[in-house]
DNA sequence: ACCAAAGTGACAGTGACTGTCAACCGACTG
DNA sequence: CAGTCGGTTGACAGTCACTGTCACTTTGGT
């Protein structure tokens, strides 16, 4: 019965229709998108002002002027306030056709240039997020949770594919191992203040990991 | 004020007077170890048998005759429960003298070959706590953050001792990958139905990301 | 305009978690 | 062995995240 999950944070309410496109057809889609939008720009201003812990989600609706209803129908639980991505979607639907003409360690890079790229246009928006996400270890949970569905979506696509190199297990593994390092790699650049690169360290990390394992340091004895 | 934090999953509470064998020596820190081991059991068998939303914090504790309060106290949220491992601490005293013999991913994959043999000791009770960890989000999203928080202690270990031959920022990196790739093994693990053969997974996890991080297929351009 | 479907807000209820405080117990002092 | 000191425990009260339900409204198609 009652019990908090904070789980539910992949679940995009406004995936229904499966788009295609930049912006979406229906008007009911847009006016949600619009409204989601606000709440969380609303959300994180206020978790920043005032701390996460200080804010109520009640507070967060009144303020975005809509219902606690909503809030949770939109992002299912506080910590999906911050959390939600609305790139991610985008991501998703671009993978296939990166996998479909690259191998995954390739299609990887490729994809964390796109969806660095639009973080950059709202870079402190972004770096606003990235606080919250290391500041607050429930949020930075969420978040692991999150990524780590993106990973196996990833895996999934990866493996499905026609020109398909991996097995779901393998392919599994490999991009476990890449969101693992950018995880790294955005700590530490939220570690070192938050510059511009960010970009650029996620796909340095790539390199780094590259550069560590190819070493053949078999297993000892 | 009164907020879910579902976080401190990493406060060892019994590490206190820094341990050095297997045994510790206090008679007060023994009975507590052997409270939390007790309280562990009774709570996942209540929770694989009713399920972890069904079974209240309250009626753990009244099982294990303790009080509420010291369930939180000694694993800081329901979900502690589960994720909590006394390994672990094992684990993190064994680290250093690992990486003082050896290179980062050797002791890494040395350090699994232990931790593995650790669990497979009683394997029934990994099993049973994978289970969960698989089956309810917000478990698994706070399996994740400790899983964070230990990436970030082995690659502080990594790049403070003696023989370190990898910055903070690279070893974070490294080790992330390396957490990540041992993730999605347990993973695959879970879904092929926890055979006997856990560690070497993780093992070979290790050595797919190996492989495939070193072919050489540079960034695109 | 009419209808079916989907979204919204109001409401009540559960239980996870926090902070506090008095009673208590194990560990060292003389 | 008595004394006492520091940390541990359990009781208690309070907050709020989250769930389920339902009447009401809005939207998109006919």
């Amino acid at each position: 019965m009652g019990e908090q999950v904070h789980a539910p944070v992949t679940a995009y309410p406004a995936q229904a229709g499966g788009e295609t496109g930049a912006t979406p057809a229906g008007l009911r889609e847009r006016k949600k998108a619009l409204a989601m939008r606000r709440i969380q720009q609303v959300a994180i201003e206020l978790f920043e002002r005032d701390g996460f812990a200080a804010v109520s989600v009640e507070q967060v609706a009144e303020a975005a002027e809509v219902s606690p209803s909503s809030v949770y129908r939109y992002f299912g639980t506080k910590e999906g306030l911050v959390v939600h991505d609305e790139h991610d979607a985008v991501l998703l639907a671009l993978a296939p056709s990166l996998l479909a003409e690259h191998d995954l360690v390739t299609a990887f890079d490729l994809g964390l240039r796109l969806i660095g790229a639009e973080h950059g246009i709202d870079l402190e928006r972004t770096r606003r997020r990235t606080r919250l996400w290391f500041t607050v270890p429930s949020i930075r949970a969420a978040g692991l949770l999150m990524a780590d569905e993106m990973t196996d979506a990833l895996a999934h696509l990866a493996s499905s594919g026609p020109r398909a190199d991996h097995t779901f297990s393998q392919a599994r593994v490999v991009v476990g191992s890449l969101v693992g390092a950018v995880m790294a790699a955005l700590h530490q650049w939220y570690d070192d203040g938050m510059p511009e690169d960010m970009v650029d360290r996620m796909l340095e990390a790539v390199a780094t990991v590259r550069q560590a394992m190819s070493r053949p340091t078999g297993p000892p004895q």
